[in-house]
DNA sequence: CGGTGACTTGAATCCGCTCAACTGCGGTGG
DNA sequence: CCACCGCAGTTGAGCGGATTCAAGTCACCG
C-alpha cells in the first residue's frame, strides 16, 4: 500500500531529489517513488549491515542513524531532518553502515536504486542532482570535522544547536523555535560529550539568557552571541 | 605541458576514477584527463574559495587539506593517499571549502568537471564510478565521526594510524611500516589533540612495544593489540 | 499510586592542556 | 668547517575542564 504522496506536489523537492528538475521529469521520477504507510515512533527504517537497496527520503519527521560498537554502546552518527536522503553511504558497499531510526512519527519516501541508477541514465540532471546532494553532504561532514576538532564542550553544543536551527530554517521553520526530537544523552553521545554535561552547558546559556529551553522546546534568543560561542 | 601518463596504464585506477571501466572506456577518458609536472613539497592544487573547476586525483605522494579558521589558527582536515580524488565536496557549492598542499613531490592528474560530466552522460559507468567513489568517501566520513565521538587520546592516534595503514595498505604498500608524511602538531591538529600529547602517546606506546618511530618512519609490530586499544 | 526512564545537581577525580625549558637537527652564511 | 638560527619534537610541573559516580527530582504511564 502507498499513499498518494507525489513529488511534484512536496514543498521540500527543491532539497531533495527532485531538485530543480522540469515538471515532465519529475513526473518521470515520481513513477517509481513511492511513499508507504506512515512509521511509527522507534521504528526502523534499515539496519546496520543489511542489504542495500533503496534511497528513503524523509518527508516529515526526525530521524536518527546510530553504529553499534563493541559492548552494548551506541555511537549515534546523525539527526536528519525532512528532504534529506538516508543510506547513500551504502551505494559504495551494497551495505547499510548503520542503522536508521525514527525519532517521532515519519512519513518517508523510498526509490530502488536500480530503478533510481536506470533513470538516471535517461535523464542526467537527475544524476546530476543526485551528485549535488552528495556533495552537498559530503561538504556537510566537512563541516564536522571542522567543528570536532579540539573545541571546548560549550562550543560543541552550540555549534550543534546552531547546525540545526539553520536547517530548519532551510526547509521553511523557524530559526529561532524548534523541537530538539532528540534526548540529551542522545546529543550528548553525537558530539562527544556527556549527559550531564549538556545538562549544565544549557543551564550556563539559560542563566545568560542567550536561549530557553523546557523539556525539549527550544528557544534561541541571541543567535549572533551564540554564533561568537561557537568560533571560540 | 602534460606528462603522458595515462589511466590505462596506472596501478591505481581501479581506485580511482577509471574503477572498473573497460578499456574502451578508459582510453575516452583518458583524452580528458591531464597530469602536469609534478608539485614540489607545499605547492598548493587549490585554495579556499576558489572555483571549482577541476575534479583532481593524486597519482603519487601526500596531500594535506586544511582551512583557515578566524585567527590564525589552522584546521587539518585530510591526508591524502595516491589514488584518492580531490575537491568533491566542491561540487554543490561551486567554491573550494578548503585549501589543498602537498606534504612531498606529488604527481597529480586532472580533468574539468564540465567535461567530465558530459562524457558522464555518454558512459553512465563512469557516474556510477564517480558514485560509488564519492558513496565511499561519504562512508569514510562515517568511520571519522565515529571516531572523533568520546575517545580517549591514546584511542584517537592508534585509531587514525590504523586508518592510514589499511589506506597504505589497499595501495600496495606495507601496512605495518610506512612514514607518516606530517608534522606531530599536524596529527594532534587533525584528530583534536595537543602536539605533546601526541608525543607522550608515541613514546607509550613505544614502551609498550607496539610500535617504533623514528623520525617520521613508522613501524606497526602488532596490529591486533593496536585494534584492541582503539576500540576501548 | 508505584515504577521507570529522562533529566538535574553536587563532589571528587583524572585526563589532557598549558606553559615553559630544553634537545636535536637541518639549513645558511660567515 | 663551525656558529648560528629556527623549527620540530620532547619532557616536566601544575592546572582546569569535563568525566565519573552517586543521589535526588521530575514527568509520564502503567
Amino acid at each position: 500500500m502507498s499513499l498518494h504522496l507525489a513529488c511534484d506536489n512536496c514543498d521540500l523537492a527543491p532539497l531533495c531529489l527532485a531538485g530543480e528538475l522540469s515538471q515532465d521529469n519529475i513526473k518521470e521520477l515520481d513513477k517509481f517513488m513511492t511513499c508507504r504507510r506512515p512509521l511509527e515512533k522507534g521504528e526502523h527504517l534499515f539496519r546496520q549491515g543489511e542489504e542495500f537497496t533503496n534511497i528513503y527520503a524523509i518527508r516529515s519527521g526526525t530521524v536518527q542513524s546510530y553504529l553499534h560498537t563493541d559492548k552494548k554502546a551506541e555511537q549515534i552518527t546523525g539527526f536528519h531532518l525532512p528532504g534529506e536522503l538516508l543510506g547513500l553511504n551504502a551505494i559504495a558497499g551494497g551495505k547499510h553502515l548503520s542503522n536508521c531510526k525514527t525519532l517521532e512519527r515519519c512519513s518517508v519516501c523510498e526509490i530502488s536504486f536500480e530503478a533510481f541508477a536506470e533513470l538516471g541514465e535517461k535523464i542526467p540532471a537527475l544524476q546530476q542532482q543526485l551528485l549535488l546532494i552528495m556533495s552537498k553532504e559530503m561538504a556537510h561532514s566537512y563541516q564536522f570535522i571542522h567543528f570536532f576538532g579540539k573545541r571546548s564542550a560549550k562550543s560543541r553544543l552550540v555549534i550543534f544547536l546552531l547546525n540545526l536551527s539553520t536547517r530548519f530554517k532551510l526547509r521553511g521553520f523557524s530559526a529561532r523555535q524548534f523541537n530538539l526530537g532528540m534526548r540529551r544523552m542522545d546529543i550528548a553521545n553525537y558530539i562527544g560529550l556527556n549527559p550531564e554535561t549538556i545538562t549544565r552547558l544549557f543551564a550556563d546559556l539559560q542563566q545568560q539568557g542567550l536561549l530557553e529551553l523546557h523539556k525539549r522546546q527550544l528557544h534561541l534568543h541571541d543567535i549572533t552571541a551564540l554564533e561568537k560561542i561557537a568560533n571560540s
